[in-house]
DNA sequence: TACTTTGTTGTTATCGCTAACATAAAAGCG
DNA sequence: CGCTTTTATGTTAGCGATAACAACAAAGTA
């Protein structure tokens, strides 16, 4: 029934079982108006008897409309992005587009050019940036001149619309809290320099200091447990006299607890500690962990009708960004 | 002086800036063997010159190669999997396909179909299974009958070939490390029934226990911390005297462990833990936990070698399996 | 009734590339 | 030196689809 030839039935077959011209199955095919019911029931009745799939590759070309976007992603094993890779190619398929995913390990720019441009053969309609370094979009944006890009969690690049969680507004939400709760000495535990989001989050907790007259007070670290367990083992709490930590992401927040329990330290009763993330693990964490949630689903949905607008013409707005929220746990309590 | 018309450079636009036909152009770009060299070197000017990229839908017309390959993926938010995506996209990338990744979510078998479709319709030249159900292997072997099909961690389905971890061998390393240790009762809290890593490292444990004489006692779980946890909560030790537990993933260990906690079970003292998969923040548990680890970059590169030489008709082997090894840290300790 | 308008289908050209065959020049050979 | 073989390049056809135009019938209109 299927495949007499082991070949892919291409338009012509069903054109010729059911007797009509191969424009006319085209037209079936694409959901034309002006097709009598009774031809398209016959062109679909042959389409299916032969399981006739169109070949893309044909349709591109002519067309010029690929069907796919470029996924461009930093780290795919951090919490963040992986959830919103997953709302991302969900949505995709949704709206019929084939989505290729392709990493931009944490290396140096020049390692970037590579994948930038294998992407850049395919011809995708649209290229989505997920959490990319620091001028890694506007070499993106540099190689895709004339095609859609959409930045989740990225830097502002002209051209490029924007969306993603309002990371200052999370990172406001959390020192507020700690605020809140009658902390004064609070200190930051910061991303990666080259990250916008660690950079927005940063930005965030010293808008909130300043504005409830407290100094911020900043270490650098990355995205790592290790960095944080690292970081907690050095830490002076005494010498100024620090409260509250809040730290750019959950792994640090878990590295970090780790060293304070050996350290003896209690938590939340010397110290509270306010992650972001909220990754599924937070809950069980040693004390549980208080950190900002954000919507992955939201996000990939507005991150792709962003990107399709922009793919059939429409400008759309340059950015769209999604509330977090702060979920209270047991590593903050008032001072 | 890159594109004057704001369209990309075809071939023939290569070839007349080369002063040579297309075909010499179509020759150079594959490396085809009798060129002069000063023909090549004028065509891959002019090449450069018109930063031209040759259309990926045209040649994927004319030579039925796509350079496509399908990553079906169960669930990206798991540490096994995601990793495994990670490697494989790279080494995708690295062979010049494209990875084309689509998840296919938990849920009911129906919902398999349309993903599968959707790939199908592109026609990549080969597919990945990453993790994926029980049964759902068998569904995309169906749907794609002429295209090679690599399994990573899946069942074993005719025709399909397999990578992955040991699941068996490092579950029966997890359960001789207890036996080691002088524990006579241990429970294995198991993942879900449709997963078949899962089953794997039940049976590793099984096997592990009888070997040794010991009773096997099971629960089953699913993959989440707070499965973890709510077993934990519940758990009676003293009922059946156990002393060690080996839970099927790191996940569930830490929810476990958390519940212990609160119910002031120590560990290691009464009870000592072994997970699986060694999850970048499995050090930083309290207490760091015992688990077994796998080399995804490993896994990543045979998948991709396996489908590749299939893809090119070579047979290549049915199975690789890549050896999990055991990672001690304080959650296990001598009875 | 003759004359547009509309609906339905068919015909031909084209997208950008590679395959297959054709051809001309250079090289090998008795 | 004339013959085959090899090397280097050009010419034509076709992959499977859509676009653009053509054609014919049915319906509406003056």
């Amino acid at each position: 029934m299927a495949s007499e030839k082991n070949k892919r039935a291409n338009i012509y077959d069903v054109a010729k079982l059911a007797e009509v011209s191969h424009q006319t199955v085209s037209r079936v095919l694409n959901g034309h108006a002006s097709i009598r019911p009774a031809t398209r029931a016959r062109v679909e009745a042959a389409a299916k008897e032969l399981n006739y799939q169109p070949s893309m590759a044909a349709r591109a070309l002519v067309t010029k409309n690929s069907k796919m976007l470029g996924f461009l992603v930093g780290d795919t094993s951090l919490f963040g992005p992986a959830g919103w890779l997953n709302a991302l190619e969900r949505e995709a398929r949704r709206s019929g587009y084939y989505a290729i995913t392709i990493a931009l390990k944490n290396d140096s720019p020049e390692s970037w050019a590579d994948p930038i441009e294998h992407l850049s053969r395919l011809g995708v309609e649209g290229v989505v940036c997920i959490a990319i370094k620091r001028g890694a979009v506007e070499m993106v944006a540099a190689a895709y001149p004339n095609t859609p890009i959409v930045g989740v969690d990225t830097e502002d690049v002209a051209g490029v619309a924007i969306v993603g969680i309002d990371n200052i507004a999370g990172a406001k939400l959390a020192t507020q809290h700690l605020i809140d709760l009658g902390h004064k000495s609070i200190l930051h535990i910061a991303g990666p320099t080259d990250s916008i989001e660690a950079t927005a989050r940063l930005e965030g907790y010293s808008e909130s200091m300043k504005a409830a007259g407290l100094k911020p007070n900043v270490i650098r670290g990355d995205w790592s447990s290790e960095t944080g367990f690292r970081l907690g083992v050095d830490l002076n709490l005494e010498l100024e006299k620090i409260t509250a930590i809040f730290t750019a992401n959950d792994h640090l927040a878990l590295g970090l607890m780790k060293a304070f329990r050996l350290r003896k330290i209690e938590m939340p009763g010397q110290v509270s500690i306010v992650g972001f993330d909220d990754m599924p693990e937070a809950p069980y964490f040693e004390p549980p962990l208080t950190t900002v949630i954000q919507e992955f689903g939201l996000i990939g949905e507005a991150a792709m009708s962003l990107l399709i607008s922009r793919i059939s013409g429409v400008k759309g707005p340059k950015t769209i960004p999604t509330m977090p929220h702060l979920v209270v746990r047991e590593s903050t309590r008032r001072l």
